[in-house]
Formats: C-alpha cells, sequence, structure tokens
DNA sequence: ATAGGGTTATCG
DNA sequence: CGATAACCCTAT
C-alpha cells in the first residue's frame, strides 16, 4: 500500500518509458517467436534483458513477462546441449524450472503443467539421444520422466534406445524441434495473453501507415500486425492530427485511469503554443529536439548531464527532476475530476494491481487491457532530451553515467505537479533495431574467429566454448565515487547508488560500424582474449586454497574480464536472464555488480516479506543469477552503506 | 534456508 | 597496500 504510494510518486521517466519500452520488445519478441524467427526473438530478448537493468516501472505484469521470455528462450536454445542458463542443466531442464516458477505464480492446472513439462522432458531426451549422449539422456529420464500410466509406453521405449545407444529411431525423426517449440509458445500464449503494447498503440493510433493496415495475424492472438511498422519508423515523426490524437487519448486515458478531459488537455496545450510555433502536437517518435529556451535546469538535459562525470543520484532520481524541472513543453494534466468533456473516462479499473500475479487465474490475467494504472495522469512532453535519448548515436550513453545536479532545488516544481504521480513524459524514441541482419544468434560456439563481426561483440550474453569474454569493468570506478558521495546526500528516496546501470548497446545493425567507441573497445577486449583458448579445457583451477574439505568439486574461477578492465563497461554480461552461456564446464565466476534495479526489487522484497526470508523475496522478483545467499549479501552490503 | 565469517579481485 | 563489494563456505 504505502509502498505502492511511494512508488507513484517516485516513478522516473525513465522508468515509465523503459517500461513501456519493456511491453513493446516482450511484444515483439513473442511474434517473432511466433513466426519462427528466432534471430529476431533472441535480438529482441537481449534488449529486453538489457532493459530490465535499468530502472522501469515493474509491475506484477511485467514479471510474468520476463518469466515467459525466459521459459522461451530456454525452449529456444533446448537443442543445444552445450549450452546452459543455470549451470548444471540444459536449457530445456532450466526451462522446467521456469515453468515451475510460471506456474507457481500463474496457477496453471496441474494437468497442464504436467504436460507441458512431460513434453519438454521428452523433447530433452530425444535431444540427447539425437547427440548421441546416452548418459545424459538416462540421467534425465531417471530423474524427470513423469511416472504416470500413460506415459510408460514412451519411457520404455526410451530407455531401450538407451540401452542400446541408439541415436536414430523413428520416434527420434518424427518430432521436430520446431513443433516443439511452437507448442510451447502455445501453452504461453493460452497462459498469458500480451496486451498490446502501448507504444504500438501510439503508433498505431497516429496514424502511422503499415500498422493499421496489416493484416490482423494468423492465429487467433493479433500479435504479427506489428512486425513491419515499427520498425521503419526510424527517423518518422509522427504527427497526429487533433482528431486522431482524441481518440487515442480517449482509449489511453481509460486505460491508465485519466480523469482530465481532452478539452482541457487541448486548453492547456493552447496557452502553451502561444510562446511557440507548432499549431501540431509533434509526438516525437524519433529525435526531433526542438530548441528550447534555458528554463533554471533546462540545460540539464540528461545528454548534458551525463557528460560530465562526477557523482550523482541515483540516475533514477536524476531523471526524475528532469522531468519535473525541464520540460517547457509539458503538458500537465490536472487531475480534476469533473470533466467538461463527455469523452472522457474518469478512473476505471482500479482493480488493485498491486500484488501478485499469483493470485490471478489465467483467465484474468489473458484480459487485455489490463495494464497498471499507476498514472493518473498523464504528461505528455513534446520536447527535450531526445536527442540524447533516440537521436545519438547509439555510443553517447553509454559510457555515460548520469549525472546529479543538487537536487535540492526542485521542490518547487514538484509542486507544480499535482498530487500524485510524478508524471510521465511522453518521450518516444526510436528502438533501437536489431535487425534480422545475419547476426548470429545470441548463442554461439565457435565464434572466436569471428571478430570481424562487430556485432558478435554486442551481445556478451553468450560466449563462445572457450570462455571468451567480455567483461564489466571500468564502471566499478566511477562506481566507487558515486558510493561514497550518494551517501551522504539525502537519504529519503535514496535509491541506490551503485550505478546507473548502463547496459550493452544492441547496435543497430544498421550501422556495424565503429563509430562507436565503446563497442569497439569491446571488439577489441574479445580478440584480446587469447588465453581462454589453450586454458579452455581446466574447468577446475582450484581458486581457494583454503578449503580443502570441498573436494574442488565445483571451484570457480574468477573469469578473466578483468584482463580489460577499463574497456568498458558492461558488467550484466552473462549470466543474464535469457542468454545461456555455454560449455558446461565452464563455470566462470562473474561477479556481478548489483544494478539499481535489483537492488530496488531487493529493497521492495524486504518491505514486504521482512529482511531474512531471502529466498521467498528472491523467487517473487525476477531476480537472475542471484541466490538467496546473494541477496543476503547484497542486503547486508546495502545496509553497511546505508543505503537503505 | 539463513547468518555470519572468510576470500577474492579491484581500485585509489 | 588498504578498503571494499561481491562471493564463497559452513555451522546452525
Amino acid at each position: 500500500m504505502s509502498a505502492s504510494a511511494s512508488k507513484v510518486s517516485s516513478l522516473s521517466d525513465e522508468q515509465i518509458i523503459n517500461r513501456w519500452g519493456f511491453d513493446y520488445y516482450v511484444f515483439k519478441a513473442l511474434s517473432a517467436f511466433r513466426d519462427a524467427d528466432y534471430t529476431a526473438f533472441t535480438h529482441f530478448t537481449s534488449i529486453i534483458e538489457n532493459l530490465v537493468v535499468r530502472p522501469v516501472d515493474g509491475h506484477s505484469d511485467m514479471i510474468v513477462k520476463l518469466r515467459c521470455m525466459q521459459f522461451l528462450s530456454r525452449i529456444n536454445n533446448g537443442d543445444k546441449l552445450d549450452l546452459t542458463f543455470e549451470e548444471p542443466k540444459t536449457p530445456l531442464e532450466s526451462a522446467v524450472s521456469v515453468l515451475e516458477s510460471i506456474c507457481r505464480d500463474m496457477s496453471v492446472p496441474p494437468r497442464e503443467q504436467e504436460r507441458v513439462k512431460q513434453a519438454i522432458i521428452e523433447t530433452l531426451i530425444m535431444v540427447c539421444l539425437r547427440s548421441g549422449e546416452f548418459t545424459r539422456a538416462e540421467e534425465v529420464l531417471l530423474r524427470h520422466f513423469s511416472d504416470a500410466e500413460d506415459s510408460a509406453g514412451k519411457k520404455k521405449l526410451f530407455e531401450s534406445l538407451i540401452r542400446r545407444r541408439r541415436s536414430s529411431h523413428s520416434v527420434l525423426q518424427l518430432s521436430s524441434y520446431a513443433d516443439f517449440k511452437q507448442d510451447m509458445l502455445d501453452f504461453i500464449e493460452r497462459l498469458y495473453r500480451v496486451p498490446e503494447p502501448f507504444l504500438l498503440q501510439m503508433l498505431k493510433r497516429s496514424g502511422h501507415p503499415g500498422v493499421s493496415s496489416e493484416p490482423v495475424t494468423s492465429s487467433s492472438q493479433d500479435r504479427q500486425k506489428t512486425s513491419a511498422a515499427a520498425e521503419h519508423h526510424g527517423g518518422v515523426c509522427a504527427r497526429l492530427s487533433l482528431h486522431s490524437l482524441r481518440q487515442v487519448y480517449g482509449v489511453l486515458s481509460e486505460r491508465y485511469g485519466v480523469s482530465v478531459s481532452f478539452t482541457q488537455l487541448q486548453q492547456e496545450l493552447e496557452e502553451e503554443q502561444e510562446q511557440e510555433e507548432s499549431p501540431e502536437l509533434h509526438l516525437a517518435l524519433s529525435e526531433t529536439p526542438r530548441e528550447q529556451p534555458e528554463p533554471p535546469y533546462a540545460g540539464m538535459t540528461i545528454s548534458r548531464l551525463v557528460q560530465e562525470d562526477d557523482s550523482q543520484l541515483s540516475a533514477a532520481e536524476e531523471e526524475e527532476e528532469e522531468t519535473q524541472i525541464s520540460s517547457p513543453h509539458r503538458i500537465v494534466i490536472p487531475s480534476g475530476p469533473d470533466s467538461d468533456d463527455p469523452e472522457v473516462r474518469t478512473p476505471v479499473r482500479r482493480s488493485d494491481t498491486h500484488n501478485h500475479s499469483s493470485e490471478c487465474s489465467p483467465a484474468q490475467i489473458c484480459t487485455p487491457a489490463r495494464h497498471t494504472q499507476k498514472h493518473n495522469r498523464i504528461v505528455l512532453s513534446s520536447d527535450v532530451e531526445a536527442e540524447d535519448h533516440a537521436a545519438s548515436p547509439p555510443s553517447s550513453r553509454r559510457s555515460s553515467r548520469h549525472k546529479q545536479q543538487k537536487k535540492s532545488v526542485h521542490s518547487e516544481s514538484k509542486c507544480v505537479m499535482v498530487e500524485d504521480d510524478g508524471g510521465s513524459s511522453a518521450q518516444v524514441c526510436s528502438p533501437a533495431r536489431p535487425s534480422s541482419s545475419s547476426s548470429s544468434p545470441a548463442v554461439r560456439r565457435s565464434a572466436r574467429d569471428t571478430q570481424r563481426q562487430s556485432r558478435i561483440v554486442l551481445s556478451s550474453d553468450v560466449e563462445p566454448e572457450d570462455h571468451a569474454t567480455s567483461p564489466p569493468s571500468s564502471r566499478r570506478s566511477s562506481r566507487h565515487k558515486q558510493q561514497q558521495k550518494s551517501v551522504h546526500s539525502e537519504s529519503e528516496c535514496v535509491m541506490e547508488v551503485e550505478d546507473g546501470g548502463s547496459c550493452v548497446q544492441h547496435s543497430t545493425p544498421a550501422r556495424p560500424s565503429a563509430t562507436d567507441t565503446q563497442r569497439h573497445n569491446r571488439s577489441v577486449t574479445v580478440s584480446s582474449e587469447s588465453e581462454d583458448h589453450n586454458s579452455s579445457p581446466a574447468p577446475q583451477t582450484p581458486r581457494r586454497r583454503s578449503s580443502p574439505s570441498s573436494g574442488g568439486a565445483h571451484k570457480r574461477r574468477r573469469a578473466r574480464w578483468q584482463d580489460v578492465s577499463g574497456t568498458h563497461e558492461n558488467w550484466s554480461d552473462e549470466e543474464s536472464l535469457f542468454s545461456a552461456t555455454s560449455g558446461r564446464s565452464s563455470k566462470k565466476y562473474s561477479r556481478k555488480m548489483w544494478t539499481v534495479q535489483e537492488s530496488e526489487w531487493l529493497k521492495e522484497g524486504v518491505r514486504r516479506f521482512g529482511a531474512g526470508h531471502w529466498e521467498k523475496i528472491r523467487s517473487s522478483f525476477p531476480f537472475t543469477g542471484r541466490t538467496a545467499v546473494n541477496l543476503k549479501d547484497r542486503w547486508r552490503t546495502m545496509l553497511k552503506l546505508r543505503l537503505v
């Protein structure tokens, strides 16, 4: 309760926009999967993966979506036995565990759950058999195979194939992995129908060519309509006619519970426009930065802030200020309860969005339009910082940490914005589009030689067998500073300081170029990774001299990402949400710094369940690659740093 | 599963 | 080389 309140007020523009992006990419990923364009699918998941490292307005349905993405990406790689998402498991075994989480959260009928699980296991066994991994097939068979009557036959069959070391058999040929994938997708889609993302609606309603005209899909779900559309608007600036805007507004206000009439909005707009020329409202779908006067902090667009490197509050915080202070063209929709416009809908569906999805029956979940309505107001901002987000070539934001300005200042402007919502600015950036170009899917195995393609470097998610890896690194330097400073800052809403969380940029294939320094470095990184080859088969370098007892069974070693410190700052690389690492033997130890988002989850979790219930917290948020112990340690650190 | 102490790698 | 965040190990 209180949580929700405070959350609302502290939502930054980035959080909100990231959520839009998140929703959009989830949607796209699903479309891609359905279209069997798995390359695109991995591109999208990888975008998502990096997106969630940033602060994002998390809501229960985000967790569901993340789980679905995790599930599908494991399914997608399930036929590659040498990949792993979680250490000892094969992708499909991981899929099973994700499935279990999903089922826990969404009350899936046990029967269905069983069926899906069984399908996965059978497929896994077949995959093992086909690739001659009989021992592993046997393991799986013994460990997971259902004891149900009806599967007894199959079990026998598999057993005999294993015994006879047969890697080909009619049964094995019969079922294709592709069908299996689609079957799993169907399962997901039955379970959770993803509503059309906000961004797409915007685009559609704005009459963007291509969006609305597209056929409404082959499946019962209208999901593909967007595929082309959204991708072309690279530099398009959607111009909305008043009429269509009004329509959009109607829908959105309903969805988000905005209680202001369009007319009111319009009036405000007009007033603001007096000082400006543009008779039309521009929603910048790409960069169309306008010149703007310099109000108090107006000059401080993120792009600007970003450059000076010194410490800062959390990124989110400052961005919040951004929104509040420096948007001259912002249209604030007052929360007038009464509307003189018939078209207006007063807040609707206040169905408590706030608790777990665990309560939702699948049926409910499928209801479209169940966006949370944390925002009671929408703020459309037609200006600012577009340049930074959208325009700037891939490189710029990456290296930069957001900078902070003394926060003190903005209190006034804050008041300006009425009660509840912090206000979101509608900034729509053209998404970086990972095209379908040839780039290898996130999964590669023999890639070292391929550095010529800069993109392989981009997705750090997976490494080639030889643990080439891309490392985190330079960020730490700045991190340190940040921490120091932030500690002194106010505290009320101190969001974790730790970092602004830079994410990898997915370069638009359109320009795999070198213009981007960071990326460049990255490739360098990979190529410089020379030792890995040789060392690869040395799976266990005891890293710890002092624990004799643990027969060295699972020693990990500190990875080699240290070699490259200073080259770039992606630390969220391996062990990511959707991507696998390769080579089961290569246990790598990646020292993953904690992201702001993760820390937020943790804080929220502690608020909700109390410190000490780490496992519970862990499973209630989409943490990946974090164990309960990690959470506990992180909490300890946060306490120490007084970040909480 | 959790608490708490020990270890490691990085940075100033 | 000391400080420190993330990690590991182990007793409870």
